[in-house]
DNA sequence: ACTGAAAGCCGTTGTCT
DNA sequence: AGACAACGGCTTTCAGT
């Protein structure tokens, strides 16, 4: 789960770092600090400084998992009865190592969880061990045809 | 949108090299090589190999957005009359800003909308422009209250 | 395909402004 | 907070196996 809340110590600098970072997570400082007009060393402070306060979390890797095998993705709508807590309700869904993604939701469905598969009978298993789990009332299976993401927010 | 079909040579040691940069993607070629049991020539080669199969896409900061004010996040079902085509679909939700992803799904909804807003007024006028672009004939949203994200999927 | 070595570039740290 | 300089480590490339 993530957490907390707006920091008012980010300034116009930081998000030029964010964003550049956003398009290449690997820039070198050499080439930020270039890019920005400041030396390498000031740019590698706010780095850290930005991981210390928790806005950046980590550095990954873009992969494109149907190049891997991997070619089927979607979204499963949970539903819970009223009383299930929602520590239980992420517990039962992160346990299936297929599940990408966990969202809680307000309202209906009780979550949204983000699976990928290496096929339609993966997925049918998939969705089955998640329905068996906790005690779900009720799923739907949204299938992702095709997918769009923004490269940069900024 | 993604695309295209698994690709047979990726072998184990490839696998293992997205793992650790999946873990954190500013890993050393020296790090890495010293885990693998592999030269530090070796493991740059490999890595520029599952660039240019398209099997690595980029690499990206990963961000707390709430700890940068955006701190509403919500997937938003959209639905269209049957003959929508969907390069339109797509069309009309990249155009917002605030739309962080589209996937069109097969069946209803068509699509669905990953969106980062400051608050629920913010949320309310994407939504709104969202209904507005193209003809949509309905919406649904969910707000997420909390988010899980698996670090290491392998 | 991988190794090993060489050259240049980058990251990191300390000091000064 | 940032600049600058210096050292150590890393990336990159190429010849060799």
């Amino acid at each position: 789960m993530k957490g907390a809340y707006s920091v008012p110590e980010v300034d116009d600098i930081d998000h030029q770092v964010l964003r550049l970072l956003r398009e290449d997570g690997r820039r070198t400082f050499s080439e930020m600090a270039e890019r920005i007009g400041l030396s390498v060393a000031a740019v590698k402070r706010r780095v850290d400084r930005l991981k210390e306060l928790g806005v950046i979390t980590g550095f990954a890797v873009q992969i494109d998992y149907a190049k891997l095998g991997w070619g089927i993705e979607a979204f499963t709508e949970l539903r819970y009865p009223g009383t299930t807590p929602v520590a239980e309700i992420i517990r039962t869904a992160t346990d299936v190592p297929e599940v990408q993604a966990v969202f809680t939701i307000a309202g209906d469905p009780d979550a949204l969880i983000h699976v990928r598969v290496r096929d339609l009978g993966h997925l049918q298993q998939v969705i089955d061990r998640l329905r068996r789990a906790g005690n779900v009332t009720g799923t739907k299976t949204l299938l992702v045809l095709g997918s769009w993401t923004r490269d940069v927010v900024d």
